[in-house]
RNA sequence: GGGCUGUUAGCUCAGUUGGUUUAGAGCGCUGCUUUGACAGGGCAGAGGUCGGAGGUUCGAAUCCUCCACAGCCCA
């Protein structure tokens, strides 16, 4: 075995023998299914670190169920992500000149699946270098045939059943992307604008004075409201302002929505360009004015404007409505604005005709199913958060003006009749039957939005909509887990909630694991803009993917946000090699092993491991089935570093008897099993080398039995070797301490010097002892510490010491226990707590405060010895 | 504007139902350490009145209220 341990060359090699035997491939059987569907990342970019994160949980828990004898189908995928691929289709189009109209609907999609191609190469070569153990002969893309038809097919269900209509409503407008958005696509960011207060004639002379923070939509205004409880403006209500810059006179109106407390208390009504207007608009019977293109240039309603763009618009208007003299004051405003998740383009307003789902019955389901317990969300915090979107949703956009996509299943008579059907034969056939012309039928031109594919996902990739009763839908269905991020909570958890109660009858998965957001050290989010998202490729080439995973998982508490620092995968690296060297270690011993019989120490350390293994996997596994990654990672961590190779091995040193190793080395062997999950490719490695197993024979598919638990004797060696351990850890550091070279005169009083033995025994192990003897009263010239009521002393003959640093420590600790010391007593004199604290706190508090009296004792006479001195 | 979360060592964070001797980890820092698994290592150490103020309780980092600051989600 090579010193350092090299993850590259011995990532490969496994990951080409995973592969090419097809190990994580699964198929119905008669063992218990755990299931778990992948996110499916979008094909417009390659994976960064937060996929990293999200895929190697997954894989967590994918190899943890196999171990303990799951049949674990994980099922990989990628999305279509239709506007974000759309537009950077459109974007390599107008690089290379070309527009996508000219182009045409055909030629266009093409273009999407040459890109679509590429890229999705790209994220699967990525996600198999993260060594993910999905079965890849399940792969699906949201737009392959059959899950483009259980898109349909739901479409056309939900029209079927009412709960899809087609209306015209005031929807979040993308003027860049020229597509209507869903609510949850609107991004409201802080912007600094201004607050324009503007002049309104009054009928019958003066005016009306109405602060806007969009003056360029006044030409849309169709009357001026304020609220029917304010004084300010009781006798104006019914009569009439003319709208600056034109000749339109236009009503003053009383409605409960103005806000008395916002600018003047004098609210501009533009129902076309405002959702609370529009409201407004509807209250009252107002007329619509729409004054935008569709890219958000005012239109030839603007007259005079007509052409500009918002921006430019407002300017001009500012300057008309100044020149006017209908400008009061100019202040400073800083609000909120929506802006489109894929173009930030600021969103407009705008009324237009689209196809939306109701929200309302699917919604209930939803919520009903989480607060039953049906389903867990995890951590749990995120239930507030949950119910409340759900009780307050609002119907669901889905038309796209966009060609990438599933084509919506509608068509049109000449005269506006739809007819939704999964085919344009059996629209056809629809339209003769109602008394049309089949031939006159056309088709929707928009798709749907993207989250319509994705919330059928745990339902499609099983062929639910192909065949309800297919054997891997009858097996896999409900999966076990879905693990994602909070930022999709809305957009995709909840609604395939929604989709598996509605369509299946029953929930897609038990349990919704949230992990954080991956940050960068200024708590700013991964982006490809801002290019701090680090390369998980370059990263798994300098430090191994082992490392990487493991480094990630260990920032990584549920739900809490990390921030990622490239240390991290240097701790793991560090991991890594630390265990191949202790395996190292072992692998010498066969060569060194002595046919005679264990030492005592050896015994002892062999018993105590075997119970300190038995223990850490029941931790692990328990955190494991709580969700609790980074403690089972961190618990792990520490089991190998500190107690596997500091103490155990150590222990055992120099070399364990013949008849040790075959034990030590099942030790060892349950060791990789644990770790497994967490680092596959050094513990399959090392797996490989202790058994000589067949390379397909994984150590990932060999069987994790349940931990024996621990006897009153294991758990008994457990305590006494953890007082070992600090009795050396205090001889340690007094020894550095006071620069004492030589061996150490070490003499114990303690009650029980039978007990004591065990610490002797392990003490002249893993110290320079000259000698380790009993006594019955405290030893005058000594350097002392107390541990568990028994004290220790160093005699100090011939030593050289530090005594001025001794004295300063000495009372430093003095007046800390003297301060602890009084806290105690002031516990156990006091009546309340002797009768109303549990008998065995009390119980512990006694024992304390024995166990610090003494510590208090000791140190008084050292300090006295070192007056006599 | 509404809701949620956080504030613990220089930095990043744990701390599961209130009581595990005096609150832990990683990184960083200090000192010592190099023929025998590992310097990507070993050993030891310094460093925190748990954001502030009240309250509940025999007992609060932990529960409640208010305040300050930070962040997230939603309109």
């Amino acid at each position: 075995m090579e010193k350092n341990y090299t993850a590259l060359p011995v990532e490969a090699r496994w990951r080409a023998v995973w592969e090419s035997h097809n190990l994580y491939r699964s198929l119905p059987d008669g063992r218990l299914a755990y299931a778990i569907v992948m996110p499916p990342p979008n094909v417009t970019g390659i994976l960064h670190i937060g996929h990293v994160l999200n895929n190697t949980i997954q894989d967590v828990l994918a190899r943890y169920y196999r171990l303990k004898g799951y049949n674990v189908c994980w099922v990989p995928g990628t999305d279509h992500a239709s506007i974000a691929t759309e537009a950077k289709v459109v974007a390599r189009l107008t690089q290379a000149g070309l527009d996508k109209r000219q182009l045409g609907r055909e030629k266009f999609l093409e273009k999407a699946w040459e890109w679509t191609h590429e890229h999705a190469q790209i994220i699967v070569t990525q996600l198999k270098r993260l060594g993910v153990s999905a079965d890849w002969s399940r792969y699906r893309f949201t737009l392959d045939p059959p899950l483009y038809r259980a898109v349909l097919k739901a479409f056309v269900r939900l029209y079927h059943d009412g709960l899809i209509y087609r209306g015209k409503r005031l929807i979040h407008w993308d003027p860049v992307a020229l597509t209507a958005l869903s609510d949850e696509e609107v991004i409201y960011k802080e912007r600094l604008d201004n607050l324009y207060y503007v002049r309104y004639p009054l009928e019958g002379g003066g005016y009306l004075v109405v602060a806007t923070a969009r003056p360029e939509t006044i030409l849309a205004d169709v009357a001026v409201a304020v609220h029917p409880a304010d004084e300010r403006y009781q006798n104006l209500i019914g009569r009439r302002v003319r709208v600056p810059l034109t000749d339109r006179w236009v009503p003053i109106i009383a409605d409960e929505a103005v806000d008395p407390e916002f600018g003047t208390g004098c609210l501009k009504v533009t129902p076309a360009h405002d959702p609370k207007d529009y409201e407004i608009g509807q209250r009252h019977g107002l007329p619509i004015i729409d004054i935008f293109t569709p890219e958000a240039h005012l239109s030839e309603i603007a007259g005079r404007y007509a052409g500009l763009s918002r921006e430019t618009a407002r300017t001009r208007l500012v300057e008309d409505l100044a020149r006017e003299g209908l400008l009061e004051q100019v202040v400073p405003y800083p609000h909120k604005v929506g802006h489109s998740e894929r173009t930030d383009a600021i969103i407009e307003p705008r009324l237009s005709e689209q196809w939306f789902v109701r929200m309302k019955p699917l919604a209930e389901l939803a919520l009903r199913a989480v607060e039953k317990g049906e389903i867990t969300l995890v951590p749990e915090r995120f239930l507030g958060t949950y119910q409340h979107w759900l009780e307050q949703v609002r119907d669901w956009c889905i038309s796209r003006q966009l060609w990438w996509g599933h084509r919506i299943p509608a068509w049109y008579a000449p005269d506006g009749k739809v007819f939704v059907a999964l085919t344009a034969e059996e629209a056809q056939a629809q339209a003769q039957a109602a008394g049309y012309d089949p031939t006159t039928l056309r088709q929707d031109e928009d798709v749907l939005d993207t989250w319509f594919s994705s919330w059928l996902w745990p339902l499609s990739v099983f062929d639910f909509f192909e065949d309800p009763k297919n054997s891997d839908f009858t097996y896999y269905y409900p999966t076990q887990v879905l693990v994602t991020a909070p930022e999709i909570l809305f957009f995709w958890v909840a609604r395939m909630i929604m989709a598996g109660y509605y369509f299946a009858g029953r929930k897609p998965f038990s349990v919704v694991y949230l992990h954080g957001i991956v940050r960068d050290r200024q708590r700013r989010k991964m982006s490809k803009s801002l290019g701090n998202s680090p390369d998980p490729l370059e990263l798994m080439d300098r430090y191994g993917t082992d490392a990487l995973r493991l480094g990630i998982l260990l920032s990584a508490p549920a739900g809490n946000d990390l921030l990622f620092d490239e240390s991290l995968c240097e701790q793991g690296r560090n991991f890594c090699n630390k265990l191949w060297n202790s395996f190292r270690l072992i692998a010498s011993w066969k060569e060194k092993a002595h046919e005679g019989a264990p030492t005592p120490l050896q015994q002892t350390a062999f018993a105590w491991f075997s119970a300190r293994l038995r223990q850490l996997q029941a931790q692990v596994e328990a955190l494991l089935a709580s969700y609790r990654f980074y403690e089972a990672a961190h618990e792990l961590y520490h089991g190998i570093w500190e107690d596997f190779c500091s103490w155990y091995l150590e222990a055992l040193k120099p070399a364990p008897p013949r008849s040790l190793l075959g034990p030590i080395e099942a030790q060892a062997l349950r060791l990789l099993q644990l770790l497994h999950p967490f680092v596959p490719f050094i513990t399959e490695e090392l797996w490989h080398q202790r058994t000589g197993a067949p390379p397909e024979e994984s150590i990932g598919f060999t069987a994790l039995p349940t931990a024996e638990p621990l006897t009153p004797e294991e758990t008994t060696l457990l305590t006494q070797v953890a007082h070992a351990q600090r009795v050396i850890t205090r001889l340690r550091g007094l020894r550095q301490t006071f620069g004492l070279s030589g061996p150490l005169q070490v003499a114990v009083q303690t009650p029980s010097p039978h007990s004591n033995a065990l610490v002797a025994e392990w003490a002249r192990h893993f110290l320079p002892i000259q000698s380790w003897t009993y006594v019955d009263k405290p030893l005058p010239q000594a350097l002392r510490f107390v541990l568990q009521q028994e004290a220790y002393y160093i005699r100090l003959e011939g030593m050289p010491t530090e005594w001025t640093t001794l004295r300063e420590k000495l009372q430093k600790e003095l007046a800390q226990v003297e301060n602890f010391l009084r806290t105690i007593e002031a516990k156990l004199s006091n009546p309340a707590f002797l009768n109303r604290a549990a008998p065995e706190i009390v119980a512990r508090e006694e024992k304390k405060y024995a166990d610090v009296r003494a510590r208090h004792q000791l140190l008084l006479e050292q300090l006295a010895v070192m007056e006599s001195l």
